[in-house]
DNA sequence: ATATCCCTTACGGGTATCCGTAAAGGATAT
DNA sequence: ATATCCTTTACGGATACCCGTAAGGGATAT
């Protein structure tokens, strides 16, 4: 079982949760803070005084305050995490259920579990503290299918960028032009029209109006 | 200041944070509920018990589950408790810091505080019990420009509908033949072109697509 | 080299939208 | 009744979007 643990959450609550499961699991040495940025500097200053911590669990959204952070989400932590410090096992702990989201934090920043905040949150907590501790990884039950099959057709970043544009009232022939100057393929107007029409087909909608809100209403952008 | 408490909320270890809270302010008859359609239940028995609640805490997102559930938010709830218990008093306690959403529960629900989830969360919780049980209201200070007056322009029902079926699809055509149907006016497609360039105006919105955008992100719709 | 395949681009016609102007209808005031 | 104001509706032109077809350009295989 770990040792040492550290807790980034900033809702006092939830945090003195968490830190009443982890003494129930035995954890004696449990830190807390409520910001990115001291989560970061705690993590540094553990690694320098070779009491290095072996385990994080953090949310993902931290609410701004009069404190400006360098890392702002729990996203941008665990990327600088993954990168500074590849040993140390990251359990996500956030109310988020996206499943682009979640499949993100273990494809590109290599976290071990994602747990939802729910009912049974404290409940599937335990299990990923489990499973982590034996090498393993945990995905909560609600998202369990963010990496089943059944989702084939690929969403690529050039189909997110193309609504994130869009959704920021570029027209498709200002994206075109924009594409060009970035010397990003396919730029021309066609192509454009062509892709979203894949995409419109693949998600049902009617027009780009349409396809803009599902995509807001998934968290794909 | 109250005895008799009911806390409505689906994740477990806020639900320890507000119990401890009002247990040190001295409150010692609290209960509490994971779903809305039980807070119901619980305030319908303590009225017929002739015991009733003077006070419910609530939050306003219930993650659905296995129970289908009457009352799936606890805005529904709060309609139906102003409604029918219209004496019993109120305290939002939720993350949602979207200040439509704020204006809505004070305004067409009648909620007696609001206070928004976040790293001062049960601090805000206590003072708004204090201003409760002195008859007054409380806001959180997240949201607490949500009836500052620069907010003039006025946004109707009408402009969400019309945004919600934007979103949803529809053509503005097709949105015009349906007020028609519905007897909805102004219904002629001139109109709902004159409505959206106001509101295009109003947002500093480039088309249509850019303004569901911005109702989305909003919360409006 | 030729063929084949896939992706990108070009173009044209139909529809929807954006935007201005003007007419029609309702309510109120004089 | 007339005038005035405001809202709703109608219409036309410019632009943007939707959709099909076809042409160009690489990459690979035969």
């Amino acid at each position: 079982m770990f040792k040492r643990v550290l807790i980034a959450e900033d809702m006092e609550d939830i945090n003195k949760g968490v830190h009443a499961l982890l003494t129930a699991l035995g954890v004696n040495d449990i830190q807390q803070v409520q910001y990115c940025d001291d989560a970061y500097l705690k993590i540094k200053r553990s690694q320098l005084d070779n009491e290095p911590f072996d385990l994080l669990i953090t949310d993902l959204s931290f609410k701004a305050d009069h404190r400006s952070q360098k890392y702002a989400s729990g996203e941008a932590l665990v990327e600088k995490i993954n990168s500074e410090f590849p040993k140390l096992k990251v359990i996500v702990f956030s109310v988020e259920d996206r499943l682009q989201r979640v499949r993100n934090l273990f494809n590109k920043h290599h976290i071990n579990a994602y747990v939802c905040k729910s009912r049974s949150g404290l409940k599937n907590l335990t299990k990923a503290i489990d499973e982590v501790a034996k090498d393993a990884t945990f995905l909560s039950p609600e998202v369990a299918n963010a990496f089943s099959a059944h989702n084939d057709l690929e969403i690529e970043d050039y189909d997110i960028s193309l609504l994130d544009h869009l959704s920021n009232g570029l027209s498709q022939e200002e994206i075109s032009v924009l594409y060009q100057n970035q010397h990003i393929s396919p730029a021309s107007l066609s192509s454009i029209e062509k892709r979203l029409n894949k995409l419109r087909i693949q998600f049902n909608a009617n027009n780009a109006i349409h396809l803009v809100a599902i995509f807001k209403d998934l968290g794909l952008i």
